[in-house]
Order: structure tokens, then C-alpha cells, then sequence
RNA sequence: GGCCCAUUCGUCUAUCGGUUAGGACGCAAGAUUUUCAUUCUUGAAAGAGGGGUUCGACUCCCCUAUGGGCUACCA
């Protein structure tokens, strides 16, 4: 086999948001190519003109680059063999078309689709093949002449291959091994059609691809049942010496119950299978995406590398570069995994306690901001740093928080009913004394103090810490009291106990 | 229906003929903790079924079952 620099592309259909499912097809090529020190290329597959949607290609473009995925050559980026959006190919497409037709191996269809649809209909397991042209309205039928006739008047046709029966074809599976395929379970695809002058996936794809000098194709597995007619054409067009490994993809199912992860899972399980977030611009419909949801770009990376891919290792942790040292296209799994939201929330959790305080605070701070909260960055980084390790997301920072800004507004009742004792009111008027009296409210001496009283009074030192916790915080909860005070100061925790006080021994 | 692909704990997976079948998420229990968490320890939990091949199969082959994909002038 001669030395072949690795180029791969991505090659999305603009026709709505990014499911998840091609977010990591392409992390998986981004990772093959920089490993192998290849190039990576966008593609855009917009060669149906009736299913394009504004808005896809940016969204596209605008995910990779939330991920930390980079394009080497395409579209927003350019190079060599532009352009890179197969709308803005058709001329080229043209020249091969007439290739194939010239050598006879593919045809002009006049068939149209409502006549095959009646076909369909009415034949048992129908399709346009070697069985059948025969019946079509087609050159390999009408005279040339008729054939002729036709075109000049404008007549819409299709060119479709001709695909000669009873030949297994053979496609080598980085993957999966050696695929087989008999040649007469294929039909005469169409190729390209003289209503928008436009090529199917399957010409374009194979004529992009070479020009492009595409040296492995690794998409998902609903590509499987074509590949045999992408090696055919391949053939058809003399380029076999050239043509791409072919990897194909095991696919993402559902959480629960059968068949692949859709849009409506993620509506009906309440979690994102979109990067970012996408509203539909007809039906104005918003789907929910990671970034939105609070999931840090690397936490994404690095679970859905994980989701049909293992490095054989017990390590589950793996930036970026550890995963492009890592990858291989043989420890790819071959059956489809299970999408687990719950592991995904794990890995965020993982990714969020690794960052620095510095960083959390610097994520946290807008969500202060939208709640009308104003706190110095050296306090948020100090609070911070006490709960991180308690969220799974930034966003749920404030429920662990609030209490630092704010004081309680109600007594949570489990909390009460196990925590606020019949001694506890005497007692917190008593620590309210004691409190009242320390001028270095730092963490270390209130705590010395309190602690101190607490043991001269030979009071229970769960019984008053409870007590004490639920006047400040609401509830049972949140980390070391004395932080809590030293934080909020003398004067607010002075302040909330009182009112706990008063509000509360009404309750005994 | 036809064709193709797949099948190890609930889930993601390791194992590439010989292992007490390993790890992780989740779950349960315990420890730590002034609370809730975190953390730590421990536990339950798997080779779809049936035939072969072999001294020996989770691993190789066949059948069945199940799951998935494709079957458009969509990608």
C-alpha cells in the first residue's frame, strides 16, 4: 500500500440542527485525522434543494467551534479544492455525470414519481434495477432519437446507474472486516436529476471525495447498505487505485426502548441531543442544547468518545490531545450504544471540579449578575470553592449558594421537624449572646468560641450546630457553618438569627 | 417482506481459546462529617438460546431468537 496522507471530511446536510449523533462522527474523524497528522475537511452536502433550512450551516460551523473541533480545509475556512459547498459544484458534477453516460454506464429515466410510486404499489418488492428498466421509460427503451426529443422540450429526467446483477461486491469495513453484497439487491440509483440540476448524495459523495482526495470515510452505519454502490462507482469512473477506506459508525440508540436517539427523546427524557441550543425557523420551536444546558465543551469531547469507542484503559478521563494520542478506528465497537444521560452529567461533574476556582467563579458571576446579585470576585472564587464539588453545573451552584446572599425566607419543615429541638430556642438566644460578643468573626475564632461555649454549657454539639444551621441557611444543608458566617459577617448572621428566633419559637 | 450489520452486568465497556470475566455510570450498604453533599470502603449485577470445532470456548463456525440500519428524483 503506498504512503497516503490522511484527509477526511465531515459532511453534513444542512437540513436542521447537528444531532449529537454527527457530533461525534465528526469527533471521531477529527480525531483519526490528527492522529495520523491528516487533514479534516467540511463539507456541505446541500444537493437537496427541498430540505434546506437557513440557519443549519452556521449552527454547524458555530458547534465545532463550542467543541473545540477544528477544520483544517472548508466551508467558512476554504482551501485547495474549493468550493466546499456541493450547491455551489454543480458544473463539476455535470462533466462526470456525462462520463458515466458516455460509457454507458448509466442511463436517462423518464419515468416520473408518480408512475414508479404506482409501481411500487402494485409490484411486490419493486425497484429500478437490471429486473426492471426494461418496463422504464428510459434511453435504454426509447429510441435516441425519442430520447432526444424529449430533453430539447424540457422533459425532467433523472440519470441513473446502470448496475450489472448477479455480483458480489466487496467492501473492506475498517470496522466491521469484509462486507458482502450481491449486486442484484441493488437498484439503479439515481445520480442526479435535471429538475435542479442537481446530483444525488451518492454521485456527489463519490465525485467530492476523489477530487478532494479523501483518504479514509468514516460515517455513521445507515451508510452501510450503500457502500457497495459507492465502490461500483468507484469502478465506473476507473478511480479504484485511489478510493477511500470506508469505516462505518455504530450508531446512538435511545436511552430506553427501541431504535436510534431522536430529537423527541431528548424532549420527552428532558435532555439536550443538540450541541447547542436551535430554535426551528417555521415552527419556532426551541430544542435544548448542551452548551445552553451548562456542559462544558470538553465534558461533551469526552463522553461521546467514550459512547462506541474504549482505549482499552480503566482511565475514563481524556482531554483532547489524550484522545487523539489515543484513537483508533479498530477499538471502535461495533454494536450501537445506548445513549446515558446520567453518565453525561457524571463526566460534566468531573470536568467542573477540575476547573479552578478562578474559572467556576468567572462561569458563575453572569448567573449572579441575571439574579440582581452584585458580590466582589474574591468572594464569589471563596464560596465557590466551598460547593463546587457539590453541582454537576454551574447552574446549580445557586441552589447551593443562595444562602450566601440572601437570607432565608422560610424553615425548610423536614429540616425543623428532625434538627429544631424543644432546647433549641433557649439555646440559639443563648449563642446569640455569644455571638454578639466575638469581634474576630473569622472563620477559625467564631468557630473556637462557639465551640467553646458549647462545651462549657455541656450542651449536645450536633443538637446546637443544627439548630444554629437551620437559623442562617433555612435549611440542613451547605457546607462548614463557620465559612457561612464568616462569609455573610457578624452583622448579617447577628441578624438571621434573631429572626429565626422570633419566627421560629412560636413553632414549640 | 428483502438485504446488511450487531448481541458480555440496567447502561458504556475490557477480554483478541485457558481470567475468581476487569473498570466506569447508576443503585445499595457502611465509614467519615455539627447538616446536606463530597470523599473513601464494600456489595449486588453480565457472556441471548441451541448446535458444532477444540484437550479447553465469552472469544472461532452454523442455526434460531432479539436488536439495529437500509430498502426515495433524503442525506
Amino acid at each position: 500500500m503506498a504512503e497516503r496522507k490522511v484527509r477526511v471530511r465531515f459532511a453534513p446536510s444542512p437540513t436542521g440542527p447537528l444531532h449529537i449523533g454527527g457530533v461525534r462522527t465528526a469527533l471521531y474523524n477529527y480525531l483519526f485525522a490528527k492522529k495520523h497528522n491528516g487533514d479534516f475537511i467540511l463539507r456541505i452536502e446541500d444537493t437537496d434543494s427541498q430540505r434546506f433550512v437557513p440557519g443549519a450551516e452556521e449552527y454547524i460551523i458555530e458547534s465545532f467551534d463550542w467543541l473545540g473541533i477544528k477544520f483544517d480545509e472548508g466551508v467558512g475556512i476554504g482551501g485547495p479544492h474549493a468550493p466546499y459547498r456541493q450547491s455551489e459544484r454543480k458544473t463539476i458534477y455535470k462533466k462526470y455525470v456525462d462520463q458515466l453516460l458516455d460509457a454507458g454506464l448509466a442511463y436517462i429515466a423518464f419515468d416520473t414519481p408518480e408512475e414508479l410510486e404506482v409501481k411500487r404499489l402494485a409490484i411486490p418488492n419493486f425497484q429500478y434495477d437490471a429486473h426492471t428498466r426494461m418496463g422504464g421509460v428510459n434511453s435504454l427503451t426509447l429510441s435516441k432519437e425519442e430520447v432526444e426529443r424529449r430533453m430539447a422540450d424540457g422533459e425532467k429526467y433523472v440519470v441513473r446507474v446502470k448496475i450489472e446483477p448477479n455480483e458480489d461486491i466487496e467492501v473492506n469495513d475498517l470496522i466491521r472486516g469484509k462486507v458482502v453484497i450481491n449486486s442484484s439487491v441493488l437498484d439503479d440509483k439515481v445520480l442526479y436529476k435535471a429538475a435542479d440540476e442537481l446530483p444525488t448524495y451518492h454521485l456527489a459523495n463519490i465525485v467530492d471525495d476523489h477530487l478532494m482526495e479523501i483518504s479514509h470515510v468514516i460515517r455513521g452505519e445507515e451508510w452501510l447498505p450503500s457502500a457497495p454502490l459507492h465502490v461500483l462507482l468507484y469502478r465506473y469512473f476507473g478511480w479504484t487505485d485511489t478510493m477511500p477506506q470506508f469505516a462505518h459508525l455504530p450508531l446512538l440508540l435511545k436511552p430506553e426502548g427501541n431504535g436510534k436517539l431522536s430529537k423527541r427523546d431528548g424532549d420527552r427524557l428532558g435532555f439536550p441531543v443538540f450541541p447547542l441550543q436551535w430554535k426551528d425557523p417555521k415552527s419556532g420551536d426551541v430544542s435544548q442544547g448542551y452548551r445552553e444546558a451548562g456542559y462544558l465543551p470538553d465534558a461533551v469531547v469526552n463522553f461521546l468518545a467514550l459512547l462506541g469507542w474504549n482505549p482499552g484503559l480503566d482511565q475514563e478521563i481524556f482531554s483532547m490531545q489524550d484522545l487523539i494520542n489515543l484513537f483508533s478506528l479498530e477499538r471502535v465497537s461495533k454494536s450501537g450504544a445506548r445513549f446515558d444521560y446520567e453518565k453525561a452529567k457524571w463526566f460534566n461533574h468531573e470536568y467542573l471540579i477540575n476547573k479552578t476556582d478562578d474559572e467556576v467563579a468567572n462561569m458563575y458571576i453572569p448567573i449572579l449578575k441575571e439574579k440582581n446579585i452584585s458580590c466582589g470576585f474574591e468572594k464569589v472564587k471563596h464560596i465557590v470553592s466551598l460547593v463546587k464539588s457539590r453541582v454537576n453545573f454551574v447552574k446549580e451552584l445557586w441552589d447551593q449558594t443562595s444562602f450566601f446572599f440572601e437570607s432565608p425566607t422560610s424553615y425548610d419543615e423536614k429540616s425543623l421537624k428532625k434538627r429544631w429541638k424543644q432546647e433549641s430556642p433557649a439555646q440559639m438566644s443563648e449563642l446569640l449572646d455569644v455571638l454578639k460578643e466575638i469581634s474576630d468573626f473569622s472563620a477559625e475564632n467564631t468557630e473556637k468560641v462557639v465551640l467553646g461555649w458549647i462545651e462549657s454549657k455541656g450542651y449536645n454539639l450536633g443538637g446546637v450546630m443544627n439548630a444554629f444551621r437551620i437559623t442562617i441557611v433555612g435549611e440542613a444543608k451547605g457546607p462548614h457553618m463557620f465559612d457561612i458566617t464568616a462569609i455573610i459577617g457578624k452583622e448579617e448572621t447577628v441578624s438571621r438569627l434573631g429572626k429565626a428566633i422570633k419566627e421560629l419559637s412560636a413553632l414549640n
